[in-house]
DNA sequence: TAGGCCATCTGGTCCT
DNA sequence: AGGACCAGATGGCCTA
């Protein structure tokens, strides 16, 4: 984007020290009602965490007097959209919590960090317009899979397990998930057709490799 | 203790 | 004018 100015107004300039002396807990400078207003329609029930020190996680620093004090309507716009800002990072934050919650279900402890998690769901997604793929080779691609498979974004894991065999007509479709790493696990699809093509096993990446040069099965 | 990750503040830019 | 989006900066927490 555009580099940063460095001709702020004297009230507002920035250098380090004045930011990190200007970091204080929200609450402490925005008045409830504007961080509430500061929503949109869908933030109601947003889980804020508990409003922390600004720049971090504690709330033991100490609290000199900041731009969030000032008085004046530039002070009161700047509130508002340390706000708006504060609630689309939140919101930001849900959509990835979203994300996470239709991937493989990783071990306890091992949750995705967010670069993490789009690249899993990149060559998760990935994978799984392979696998659809591959059974519509071999003929084994039930109805309700039969999808465009140039559309990755019309397969939803869910469906995997949506279906009856009696419902489908062929073997079920099912995957298990383990992991050897956090930055890579195997996915392996299975049916109960004996003369299907599977199983067959996927080997995800997490990390910055595209799964397109790396994977197997 | 260094490095990774994260939440937050901030000012600039673009758009409505 | 105000909001959305973005990237830089900063400090706290956690872990190897």
């Amino acid at each position: 984007m555009s580099p940063k100015a460095t001709c702020a107004p004297d009230d507002l300039r920035t250098s380090r020290d004045a930011v990190t002396l200007s970091r204080f807990p929200p609450t402490l400078c925005s008045p409830v009602k504007e961080a509430g207003d500061a929503s949109g329609p869908s933030n109601e029930n947003l889980p804020l965490k508990p409003l922390t020190a600004v720049g971090g996680k504690s709330s033991s620093v100490k609290h000199p007097k900041s731009r969030c004090e000032q008085s004046g309507q530039r002070g009161r716009r700047r509130m508002k959209a340390n706000d708006r800002e504060r609630l689309r990072m939140h919101n930001l934050n849900s959509a990835l919590d979203a994300l996470r919650s239709i991937l493989p279900a990783l071990p306890e402890d091992a949750k995705l960090t967010k670069i993490e998690t789009l690249r899993f769901a990149r060559n998760y997604i990935w994978a799984l317009t392979e696998t659809l793929r591959m059974a519509d080779q071999h003929g084994h691609t039930p109805d309700y899979l039969a999808s465009d498979l140039s559309s990755p974004a019309s397969v939803f894991s869910a469906e995997w397990d949506s279906v009856s065999p009696a419902e489908a007509g062929y073997g079920t479709t099912d995957q298990s998930i383990s992991y050897k790493s956090v930055d890579e696990a195997s996915c392996k699809l299975f049916t109960r057709d004996e003369s299907s093509a599977f199983p067959v096993t996927f080997y995800f990446k997490c990390g910055e490799s595209d799964l397109r040069n790396t994977w197997h099965y």
